[in-house]
RNA sequence: GCGGGCGUGGCGGAAUGGUAGACGCCGGGGACUUAAAAUCCCCUGAGCUUUGCUCGUGCGGGUUCGAGUCCCGCCGCCCGUACCA
């Protein structure tokens, strides 16, 4: 070799170039090798590749190129979640068309994700907002729609009452419209559902299953499925209220604690009230404000609306409860009433002290301590039940079976289990979005669009000038012929929440045929995805859609695969710290971006002026805080290799990353280290050099068991230590044998570097070449290093044999002269001895 | 509000209940150089009465011969909360 320094701006462009000609990434589904389907999270195209972006792909690379190395047929496709609000928000705030506006950003973003050098198979790229693409979701729609999967029912939105126009969560601020600022209003539309919860019990049990998943989705997954047992039952009526009020309860076991029933504001009770209590009409309109998330309605004060009515204890006549309309019941959620027991829900209890309802004890750490008084809150926990009539003494889950017993042998009751889970909701009123493929007729109702018309495809010609949907109101798109009678009808204007989307990209991209979704025997060979890598963020909506479509799809027979993602893994945000400055006139921050800004130890100034600004938190890079840097730039400076080295390096990869210009600096230099040994290989060097041949057989199965756990920062370190302690070595055949090890070792994850050395060896492609083998013999050491512990304190260290004796060690540690003196004579009680660790003595 | 997670030197972090701080960054000292850059070597948790000792893993308790790791109770931050993707 002869270049003194790796010079990346044209080894990077030189190797993308070679894997491209050679098609070393292209998936070949009829080879003999066993398959490894390795995928990220697709991006959003927003216009730029993000340092997210490149921690996310960067990680599922390293896995790629190692198992291809692993004599795996790897697929590792990339493609585009191309539908969605922003392209919208561009097109309202700068007058371009969603579509061209996606195209140029995808246009952009691949060819900033090929600068990266990502082992990507380009041939199967798409963008969900292809026509093709959305045609087989159209498709695959009217498959579930057939199946009985899809209905469609009324459902809350947010309305914007001066826009006119539905708005999306993110769009509500402070409960206001985020153009308009108006006042945001709960407003109920007919909408398109899947019917999710038909595979609650199977989404639930799957998850036991999904052993390479993290806990915490699993535990996220099960929470938000939310399976309870409890007991729905009915509250008897007292004149004048006539129906009776039937209530789910999680907690039977607690009734002799109700203090009072409670509505939500669209129950039918609390609707016959308003229509004859102008303050209860008044009340309900009042919770019909605001929006409609789950943070919102739990947060605001809990309010309520006294009916006037009453309804009767099921075990004590004498015993009336008064019923409440309350903000905090959902209509979506049991049977949109609750009996309300203070004593033990804290919800409850801040309801009861608001209305002065009495707080009744039914459950107790101990008998003895039935009439303790409460704390400020409720006790939700366990204990024995009391003053409740026959359910005294019994325990919590005892209680509960015997009042479902009761209520159901007394017929006004029945045990039943309930799911958090709703159906998803999948109408967008939105443009730039799948249509959906149905036509209204008046006089056959609601008609598929016959199979051979899809897809239904967008219109060009629409507008953004007002807000709403274009769809809506284009003038002739959505007026057709009734496929079934042929009168007039209506295209509906909804299109497909974005997430239909991406619950099944990753079956398009194992098998793209022309004139269907997929092939059930291509998919086969694919799925499911062995590692699958994104953002935590994603824990629950993406993932629970995605098994739920998979399991969809396998139910109407289209697949035989039942989870997609075998082995998940959440990585974490790339950070960065914050510079700004209150701004004197409006007292607000004003962020400024990295490179206005000039960093010391000390602190920071502003190039502009030189003058101090605020080193703010280190938070994730976003653009309103300004605190964004760019991959293209820091490639064009430091190289790709030097890029990815630093996503993998120093935090863990489920961890955050915060990034630093000193960090990014580090490593560009490693670079040129490794560079610099790799030219230093000799293959003429003889000798042997024992030490160094067990450390690069470590490193390689230490490195190989660090890649497949994604503990890519551990396995950084053993490189590291590994080329650290090549370079201190003398020449000799180990050393040689040691810099080829390296060569490979750095492959998946620098790897134009290693092409660059692999090929100035006489060498081919090394993204082709095997993962070296290690020698089992040269694992082990012979000597190990013994902590000599007085109770518990390391008192000194020795080394011995590995796999010495207990008595060995023992005689050992007593022979040690600082474990003596800490020791100091007293009578020793115990020796502890754990083998090729250590001894501790204990007096 | 509810569900989930995280917290270790100046910084990122390592550590099957068994030597806390591997590895990297920053910083300090030195070598090379006319000089600088690059590179190489050494030091680098705090404190002390320094062959060594004490303290130290967000805070307060506990279990254990031994706790960053296990248990109980807090605090702070992050993610999600069903129309952001």
């Amino acid at each position: 070799m002869t270049d003194a320094r790796f010079d990346p701006a044209v080894a990077d462009e030189r190797w993308q170039r070679a894997w491209t000609d050679a098609g070393t990434f292209t998936a070949d589904s009829n080879s003999a090798k066993p398959k490894s389907y390795i995928l990220e999270m697709f991006p959003y195209p927003s216009g730029r590749i993000h340092m997210g972006h490149v921690r996310n792909y960067t990680m599922g690379d390293v896995l790629a190129r190692y198992q291809k190395m692993r004599g795996f047929e790897v697929l590792h496709p990339m493609g585009w979640d191309a539908f969605g609000m922003p392209a919208e928000n561009a097109a309202m705030e700068k007058g371009v068309h969603p579509g061209g506006w996606t195209r140029a950003n995808i246009a952009q973003m691949k060819a900033q994700l090929q600068r990266i050098g990502f082992a990507l198979d380009w041939t199967r790229e798409f963008a969900t907002c292809d026509p093709e693409y959305y045609g087989h979701e159209q498709a695959l729609f009217l498959d579930l729609y057939e199946s009985g999967l899809v209905y469609r029912k009324e459902s809350t939105v947010n309305w914007d009452p001066v826009d006119m126009t539905v708005l999306a969560n993110e769009q509500v601020i402070d409960g206001k419209g985020w153009r308009s600022g108006a006042e945001v209003e709960k407003r109920k539309l007919n909408q398109w559902f899947l019917k999710i919860t038909d595979f609650a019990d199977d989404l639930l049990e799957g998850l036991g299953k999904l052993e390479d998943w993290p806990e915490k989705v699993r535990l996220m997954q099960e929470n938000w499925i939310g399976k309870s047992q409890g007991l729905t039952f009915k509250f008897e009526p007292l004149v004048p209220l006539t129906e009776s009020i039937e209530v789910y309860s999680t907690r039977p076991d607690t009734i002799f604690g109700a203090s009072f029933v409670a509505v939500a504001p669209d129950h039918p009770i609390a609707l016959e009230v308003a229509s004859h209590q102008p303050d209860a009409a008044a009340f309900i309109a009042k919770c019909k404000q605001g929006g409609t998330t789950a943070a919102e309605l739990e947060k605001q004060e809990k309010l309520g609306y006294d009916t006037g009515y009453e309804v009767l204890h099921p075990f004590d006549n004498g015993w009336t409860l008064p019923v409440y309309i309350a903000n905090f019941v959902l209509m979506e959620y049991g049977t949109g009433a609750v009996m309300g027991v203070p004593g033990h829900d804290q919800r409850d209890f801040e309801f009861a002290t608001k209305y002065d309802l009495p707080i009744l004890r039914v459950v107790a750490s101990d008998p003895a301590r039935a009439d303790e008084p409460f704390k400020g809150e409720a006790e939700a926990g366990d204990g024995v039940i009391v003053n409740s009539d026959f359910l005294n003494g019994m325990t919590v889950e005892a209680a509960k079976a015997e009042v479902i017993a009761r209520a159901e042998s007394g017929a006004w009751g029945e045990g039943r289990t309930v799911w958090r889970l709703r159906d998803w909701g999948v109408s967008r009123q939105r443009y730039w979005g799948t249509p959906i493929p149905f036509i209204h007729c008046d006089t056959c109702g609601v008609v598929p669009v016959p199979k051979d018309q899809l897809p239904v495809t967008l219109p060009e010609d629409v507008s953004f000038d007002i807000p709403g949907n274009p769809l809506e109101r284009h003038p002739t798109w959505k007026h057709v012929d009734c496929p079934k009678c042929g009168a007039a009808a209506r295209r509906e204007t909804d299109t497909l929440d974005t997430f239909v989307d991406s619950s099944w990209y990753f079956l398009r991209f194992a098998s793209q045929p022309a004139d269907r979704p997929f092939d059930p025997d291509e998919v086969a060979k694919w799925m499911p995805v062995q590692h699958y890598i994104g953002g935590i963020e994603h824990a629950i909506l993406h993932l629970l859609y995605a098994r739920f479509w998979t399991r969809a799809l396998a139910h109407t027979g289209k697949i035989a695969v039942e989870e997609p993602f075998a082995a998940l893994f959440t990585q974490g945000m790339v950070t960065h710290e914050t510079y700004s400055r209150i701004d004197a006139g409006r007292g607000v921050p004003v962020y400024y971006a990295p490179e206005e800004v000039r960093r010391t130890a000390e602190g920071a100034t502003l190039l502009a002026d030189e003058a101090a600004v605020e080193v703010g938190r280190v938070i994730k890079m976003s653009k309103s805080k300004k605190n964004v840097v760019d991959p293209d730039a820091i490639i064009a400076r430091h190289g790709a290799d030097a890029v990815r080295w630093f996503m993998l390096s120093d935090s863990p990869p489920e961890r955050d990353l915060p990034w630093s210009d000193a960090g990014i600096e580090g490593c560009a230099r490693f670079v040129q280290r490794l560079w610099r040994l790799f030219n230093a290989y000799d293959a003429a060097a003889t000798g042997e050099d024992k030490a160094l041949m067990r450390k690069t057989h470590q490193t390689i199965a230490a490195v190989a068991a660090d890649i497949e756990a994604l503990s890519f920062n551990k396995a950084v370190a053993r490189i590291y230590e590994l080329t650290g302690a090549t370079e201190k070595a003398a020449p000799s055949a180990s050393r040689s044998a040691a810099i080829r090890a390296l060569v490979h070792l750095a492959a998946p994850m620098m790897p134009h570097l290693a092409e660059e050395a692999w090929a100035a060896m006489g060498e081919g492609l090394i993204a082709d070449a095997p993962w070296p083998e290690v020698d089992p013999a040269l694992l082990v050491d012979d000597e190990v290093t013994i902590a000599i512990q007085h109770m518990g304190k390391l008192r000194d260290t020795v080394t011995a044999p590995k796999g010495a004796s207990k008595d060995t060690l023992e005689a050992l540690a007593l022979a040690s002269a600082n474990l003596q003196r800490s020791v100091d004579g007293a009578a020793i009680r115990k020796i502890i001895v754990v083998p090729d660790r250590l001894v501790n003595i204990v007096t």
